[in-house]
RNA sequence: AGGCGCGUAGCUCAGUUGGUUAGAGCGCACGACUGAUAAUCGUGAGGUCGGCAGUUCAAAUCUGCCCGUGCCUACCA
């Protein structure tokens, strides 16, 4: 070993290269849940709210997810959003406690139970309702533990073992108090609505559970006299509308013109010897329509007598068609804007209780009362005269023929439509006014309560906050009630005489009380009298046996979450779900809240888009462009998802897909091997002595001020929950000025100087620092990753980076000077490592080591290098100023001088006389032999 | 159809009150290293800023219209 060729044959062991058990490659599908179990040995969750205790708290109140179905990747967004912000405000030292719910009630699991009684060829009503309720509520509870395990399975941290749910005891019992708080108030009020409704079930059916098939309807042209219009000239003519339900004629109550369309008034003169027009009278009808409804009617030949626009018959007053059989009463014309000239008349007839827009128009506008026509089993009512007792699907062509012969009409037909059927026996359905219960919006001035609510409310982007309150100022009142099984009762009783509800707090406390013990199944199992004690007569009282609209018991999570448990307070700091939740639970909650304690239960509502695939499109069963959730974590992890979530902008919609998931895995492979690096360098660390600041080179100082910076920028953006930009600074850090920089240019004090250097244990500690900063600012992001680098750190299983605070950085690091003066350097550097490529590619040279660099300056930048250890910044073996007066920066690379050290592998000129090593390495080596 | 959003390189995103040749990272191509090695470093090529029109000395940025796309309503006589 004395001759050159023989000492360059191994000095690696002499070399203090990186060591670590921390590897390279995650493994996530494999590690994640073995960390999650060392979570719940630890028991992570408690020791968490241990560590904070008596700290401030920071309550993310969770919306609940309904449960009834694995997880989709909607649920995982919303959840990891959820969590990373928890974790980070718990990283802030703040007592972050999550306690997760879920939503049980409602139409949706009803229809799996209903579904599965089809298929044993039961039938729904003959089941008890206890027993129906019973397996509604085994079914939620079978899919709230499924979805639990799901969500632990993402990293989310939270109170799994004591989670809220709408369907405990507990909660329906306070879910019924708060109805009971808008009954004693006087805001909850029977009305009623047009509902679709089945005929044949005898029962009122959901948006959802139609389905639109063929039927082949009587339609009508019937007309209404004129009694009073603006236009004189215009009174004892026609106006003609077009019906495709003879049968709501009974409940016609006012017709609709469109202010923009054209009119014209006709002379019938001669029609066609089937039709039932006559001649010689004036109809007013559509212009654009006319010929279409002449040749329908049989009107040959006509004069326009007149032409009008819709406005001019503001005010006008007609006559119903049957007006001499009992149907005396005014018809006013109304302006809607949705009339159209697709078809029709351009007038539509208006019946407030069979349309839901007859009712906006008429009721809720106007105020026009709303008539009952049709009982439950689709026949019209006793009270009607003439066509009491016929059947709204069967008996239309005789309806028609009664008005034709009172004179009411001008044409029948029929038409083959697309048009609503029940779900369950496929017969067609209709719109049928029914008894609703309603919470005003103005008795008791819950809009304006809610309105300036929301003023006082945070934001998440901005333009939720007008969203909402564009929302809040047009809705109507808030109908509650639903006719159906699973859910929290209306726990109201109606007195027989008065039809008043009853507004008696004992009563309402007594009823709480019971469901508080036995659950709400009770309303339906117990005699009134158990609930109306001994002042009232049960013969007396109507028991209501509507259900609540189950936003109603998600409105009230505040009331029975946030209020009732110890460790939770209200109002909640931030609720945070999609953006199609304006319309739902942020909406309910709002308005439970404004309307029983005059205030929002939220300080905060932060929204996030919905998850597309990679064209941008939504993702459906059909285009087959789905992706689960479950897919991700089982091929790459749970943290990469996580990944997916901050590296988006989620107040927008948010795109996913194979491209953009391999894009997450490169990111997490930088910060992984950013960490392991440092790991790696850090290995017998702890047996060397710290260097102080003072002492630190400017290159650490620099680090310093960088971390002091980020620290800054860090903790600003947790509090405003822009991740995103977040992870871009974390990201570029570990990238550009830990990896291609700073860890560059260390390399070479770190493998090969003496190992307690002074300037070595300097960079040491301060890529101690680095690790510390770093790991503690991924761990809200990258939750298992980090854990599982802080463990390599510590070796202690005992403790978890989710125990800590950010690191603390001491304020004399602050140096924007210091960074500014860095970032020049850095130009600098990289006119020479361009230099560097160029004569690499010229040949001149191979690695960066055999170069010797000449630098040409400006005076301005030879000060800016002054006192910098030059090769060592360019990663060269040899590199000096050789003017500072250029014009312009000149960067000449030639071939180092020398021989290239055996150890260092630096090309120096000393090497050769010390037998193949530099005087550095040769100094180092003697000392460790 | 209406209300509210979004549309900048293959991907994810920056682009302050309109002001030089539109930026970053990844990916890609090429190269270096073989002591972060299924890693690391360097260099480079990628954009009619969705389209059209307008305001202006000047537009990714302001206005109008259109196209695409998402959420929420309404889909009716």
């Amino acid at each position: 070993m004395s001759d050159n060729r023989g000492a360059s044959k191994n000095y690696k062991d002499t070399v203090f290269l990186p060591t670590t058990t921390f590897p390279m490659r995650g493994g996530l599908p494999q590690k994640e849940p073995e960390i999650i179990a060392r979570w719940k040995q630890l028991d992570l969750y408690k020791r968490l709210r241990q560590a904070r205790k008596g700290r401030e708290k920071f309550i993310l109140h969770d919306g609940p997810p309904y449960a009834n179905g694995n997880l989709h990747i909607g649920h995982a967004l919303n959840k990891i959003l959820k969590d990373v912000i928890n974790r980070s405000q718990s990283m802030m030292g703040k007592d972050a406690n999550y306690v997760p719910g879920w939503d049980c009630h409602g139409l949706p699991i009803e229809w799996k139970i209903e579904e599965q009684y089809r298929k044993k060829g039961k039938d729904k009503d003959e089941v008890p309702i206890e027993e129906f309720r019973e397996e509604c509520r085994v079914f939620a509870a079978h899919w709230m533990n499924v979805q639990s395990e799901e969500f632990q399975r993402l990293g989310v941290l939270g109170d799994w073992q004591n989670p809220y749910y709408t369907m405990k005891f507990e909660s329906e019992a306070i879910i019924a108090a708060e109805i009971g708080k808008f009954l004693m108030q006087g805001s909850l009020y029977r009305g009623s609505k047009p509902v679709m409704w089945s005929p044949v079930e005898k029962t009122a059916l959901a948006e959802a559970e139609l389905e639109y098939s063929d039927h082949t309807s009587t339609t009508i042209f019937a007309k209404f006299k004129l009694v009073e219009c603006p236009l004189k000239a215009l009174i004892d003519n026609f106006i003609v509308i077009w019906t495709t339900t003879p049968w709501t004629i009974p409940g016609n109550r006012a017709l609709a013109y469109n202010n923009e369309i054209d009119y014209v008034a006709i002379i019938i003169n001669q029609v066609s010897e089937n039709s039932i027009a006559q001649e010689n009278q004036i109809i007013i009808v559509s212009e654009i329509l006319l010929e279409d409804i002449c040749s329908q009617c049989g009107i040959i030949k006509y004069d326009v007598k007149a032409k009008l626009k819709g406005y001019e018959l503001k005010g006008s007053i007609a006559k119903h068609p049957m007006a001499d059989a009992g149907y005396d009463y005014p018809v006013p014309l109304l302006n809607a804007d949705y009339v159209t000239t697709e078809q029709g008349t351009g007038f539509v007839h208006i019946a407030p209780g069979h349309g839901p827009e007859d009712y906006q128009l008429a009721h809720l506008k106007y105020g026009i009362e709303v008539p009952h026509t049709v009982n439950e089993d689709g026949t019209l009512m006793e009270h009607l005269p003439v066509f009491s007792g016929f059947h709204v699907l069967r008996d239309n062509l005789k309806i028609a023929e009664i008005i034709s012969e009172h004179k009411g009409l001008i044409g029948i037909g029929n038409l083959t439509h697309s048009y609503p059927h029940s779900w369950r026996s496929h017969a067609p359905v209709i719109y049928r006014n029914t008894a609703q219960w309603f919470i005003s919006m103005e008795s008791d001035g819950l809009r304006n309560y809610a309105l300036s609510a929301l003023k006082e409310t945070s934001f998440y982007p901005s333009s939720g906050q007008r969203r909402l309150i564009s929302m809040i100022e047009n809705r109507p009142d808030w109908c509650l009630s639903r006719q159906r099984a699973w859910g929290v009762p209306i726990p109201v009783f109606v007195e027989k005489k008065s039809g008043k509800p009853l507004q008696d707090q004992s009563v309402v406390d007594r009823i709480i009380a019971i469901f508080k013990e036995e659950g709400c199944d009770a309303w339906f199992t117990s005699p009134p009298s158990r609930f109306l004690g001994e002042n009232y007569d049960p013969d007396s009282y109507e028991k209501v046996n509507d259900i609540a609209d189950v936003w109603f018991d998600s409105g009230s999570t505040h009331a029975f979450v946030l209020e009732q448990r110890e460790d939770l307070h209200s109002p909640a700091d931030l609720y945070l779900e999609g953006s199609d939740q304006h319309r739902g639970w942020f909406h309910s909650s709002l308005l439970e809240s404004s309307g029983t304690r005059a205030k929002a239960p939220y300080k905060g509502v932060l929204t996030h888009g919905f998850v597309l695939d990679e064209q941008g499109r939504k993702m459906s069963k059909s285009l087959g462009n789905v992706i689960q959730p479950q897919k991700i974590i089982q091929q790459s992890g749970a943290d990469i998802l996580r990944l997916w979530v901050v590296s988006s902008d989620y107040y927008d919609d948010l795109r996913i897909g194979t491209e953009i998931l391999k894009r997450q895995s490169d990111h997490y492979r930088r910060i992984r091997n950013t960490l392991r690096y440092l790991l790696g360098a850090l290995d017998g660390f702890d047996a060397l002595e710290p260097v102080s600041f003072d002492e630190m080179p400017e290159l650490e100082k620099w680090v310093a001020a960088r971390l002091f910076e980020l620290d800054k920028k860090i903790t600003e953006k947790v509090n405003i929950y822009d991740f995103h930009s977040i992870f871009t600074e974390l990201h570029d850090f570990c990238n550009g000025d830990l990896s291609a920089f700073y860890f560059d240019i260390r390399k070479d004090m770190l493998y090969c100087d003496k190992l307690n250097n002074v300037s070595r244990r300097a960079a040491l500690t301060m890529m101690d620092m680095c690790f510390k900063c770093l790991v503690a600012w991924i761990a809200p992001i990258l939750c298992f990753t980090a854990d599982e680098a802080w463990l390599a750190y510590t070796k202690n299983t005992d403790d978890s980076i989710h125990l800590r605070e950010y690191q603390n950085i001491p304020s004399e690091w602050e140096n924007s000077d210091l960074i500014r003066k860095w970032m020049n350097v850095r130009s600098i550097r990289s006119e020479v490592t361009t230099a560097i490529e160029n004569a690499r590619s010229e040949s001149k040279i191979g690695g960066s080591l055999q170069a010797s660099v000449n630098l040409s300056l400006k005076e301005e930048e030879k000060k800016l290098l002054l006192g910098i250890d030059l090769p060592a910044l360019f990663i060269t073996s040899e590199a000096k100023i050789v003017s500072d007066r250029a014009l312009k920066t000149r960067v000449e690379i030639h071939l180092a001088a020398g021989e290239k050290c055996a150890r260092c592998w630096k090309v120096l000129p000393e090497v050769k006389v010390n037998h193949g090593l530099c005087n550095r390495c040769e100094e180092v080596v003697l000392e460790k032999v």
